[in-house]
DNA sequence: CCAAACTGTAACAATTTTAATAACAATAAA
DNA sequence: TTTATTGTTATTAAAATTGTTACAGTTTGG
């Protein structure tokens, strides 16, 4: 996983919420991350193909939720960003001729499922509804 | 955390929980590792400094577990590495005058906290000498 | 005592990954 | 029919990671 996708979809998807059913521009999200709206839509693209969020062309235009937040739970999020485990491998391909070379990487894919689990096991206690809820006064 | 620490300083371990009091090389583990003897004592030099390793300098030299391999947990490898949450901030300071822009980095924090909890608590249930098992045939 | 085999460490180069920027056709609203 | 906006691609810039080289210091064995 790209590490700060996670933080970023969270970001995007929290002021959607909050903006309550109405289209906000990747002009307006990216000023509130401060980055560049290019980049809110590429992250809205996979948010989109997910289903979780839609978008409207054109003026006026934007995103929004496709549901409500009480039904979208931060491992949803999780499973949308997450391309490879948490944790990586070695870059290089370990040494076939040695017993902990030739068989560490299908060890290490068993307890890297494993860990993957256990995140996806604890991001599903919480929905966007109760994360967001914090950025109300 | 830099990704593939983990991974690197498993395979390290494992290599000296099966050599069993040997000093190993550094050129030796590189060798299984398939990459270069001085990163290798770059990962070794966090394991010693945690006290999980010691190193013996000159010829004949080498690295060698300090305890054995039952006392010790892959979650004591994890807080090693673990240099920072395993998910990532976006990089750039949020906007202030946005109440979202504002929160988002300490609600951030408080479920990165968990999640990396959630992973420890997870390795704590395998000793190094339970994973480099799967290495004797 | 000397040569050889190591570690430990620092500095730097190369590579890969990630983020930022720019550009533009397509679309919809006013 | 002008303006605002998405969706998308290509390109550049920046940052992070990995690899390499070098060498002083240490220990062993002849």
């Amino acid at each position: 996983m790209v590490k700060s996708k996670f933080a970023i979809s969270v970001h995007i998807l929290s002021l959607l919420s909050l903006s309550e059913s109405e289209w906000l521009s990747s002009d307006i999200i990216a000023g509130s991350l401060n980055t560049n709206p290019a980049l809110v839509r590429k992250e809205l693209a996979a948010l989109k193909e997910a289903g979780l969020v839609e978008g409207k062309e054109g003026k006026n235009g934007g995103s929004r939720l496709t549901k409500s937040p009480n039904n979208i739970y931060l491992s949803d999020v999780f499973q949308i960003v997450k391309e490879n485990h948490i944790f990586g491998f070695s870059p290089n391909l370990p040494n076939p001729d040695c017993p902990v070379g030739r068989d560490i990487n299908g060890a290490l894919e068993g307890l890297f499922d494993e860990i993957d689990q256990a995140v996806f096991e604890k991001l599903k206690h919480t929905t966007l509804a109760q994360f967001s809820a914090q950025f109300v006064s």
